[in-house]
DNA sequence: CCCCTTTTTCATTTTTTATTGAAAAAGCTG
DNA sequence: CAGCTTTTTCAATAAAAAATGAAAAAGGGG
């Protein structure tokens, strides 16, 4: 088979073995907490890389298209998974990948585990006063089950800081 | 506006307040660990819900089909969410919400997080293998961020269990 | 400022994931 | 075990999410 074009490219195209299996590996963290494989490819490449890398050359290693790479990139800024690297003589970014990974744990727990469990509680809340208009046995089954619920909920909150310290330090 | 047909069924098609809001509630909380909508609808609706339900009663108030329902209710048997009750004179079998709650952050931890941080590990086994080929300065820089990341994995992989018996309590 | 490079934005397209429902399978019941 | 009910399966379809890339915006130099 001669060097056809591949259609799936799994294959590295210009990628180590290195590469590639730090990328797969962060892909899959990435997707467990619902960031796209883009994001997890420019992490998995960038934390392998021994210099800081221009978003053209990300693009043209990971192949994929300028729009993903810039909002890729905008994301992992924005949880500091990734710094900005200032290269003397050259008007390019380039970027590389935080070490601190406790980040992506503390972002996800602080932007979408804790406001979620917020919420549910402001929910439950509600929940109680509407409850009132049933019959008074299945009333008082659905006001120990919104209790039980309730207090699930804030034990989680209240392990949140704990966990949160245990990842950072 | 007479009784006219709503193409988006975001309406409740005789769900009460109570169940509405249940619903919505635990469909976000199925969406973060990953379960799709349905899933969220079924067991928000049993959640609340002061008797057993049997399927097509569940598939007629919430306005979805035949397939979603039953591997709907697949799924929430599986990890234990639901229990089928049984009831006599009636050949359907008959669902109810499980109460035990910590079910779903013991499934998701069990079945999701701790197989990923398994196999992370694995792979940076397999990572430091290759990391042999670099030039001596890139190597030493990899390998320094590969223990990095396996030790806070590690760190990880600790405080799991610990999580899990808080949760269960 | 003007020109060229780099980055961002966002409407469109592609890919992935979830839902549907008909058909098959499994369960009862008498 | 025949006939009916209930449940599961799964190929087709619909819906949602992600990627693309052209166009606009932002950022330098000189």
């Amino acid at each position: 088979m001669p060097a056809a074009l591949k259609d799936t490219n799994l294959e590295a195209p210009g990628l180590t073995a290195l590469e590639v299996e730090s990328i797969e590996m962060f892909i899959g963290f990435f997707k467990l907490i619902g960031l796209q494989k883009s994001i997890g490819e420019i992490y998995g490449l960038l934390f392998v890389s021994p210099r800081a890398l221009p978003m053209d050359e990300i693009i043209d290693r990971l192949g994929i298209s300028l729009g993903a790479a810039s909002q890729g990139l905008k994301v992992l800024r924005s949880v500091g998974a990734v710094k900005a690297v200032y290269m003397p003589g050259d008007r390019r970014d380039h970027y590389a990948a935080d070490l601190e990974l406790s980040r992506f744990a503390t972002a996800f727990i602080k932007e979408e585990l804790q406001p979620r469990l917020d919420r549910a509680l402001e929910r439950i809340g509600a929940m109680e006063g509407m409850a009132g208009g049933m019959p008074a046995a299945d009333r008082r089954a659905a006001e120990e089950r919104l209790e039980r619920l309730k207090h699930w909920l804030e034990r989680g909150e209240k392990m949140l800081p704990w966990i949160l310290k245990f990842l950072v330090k």
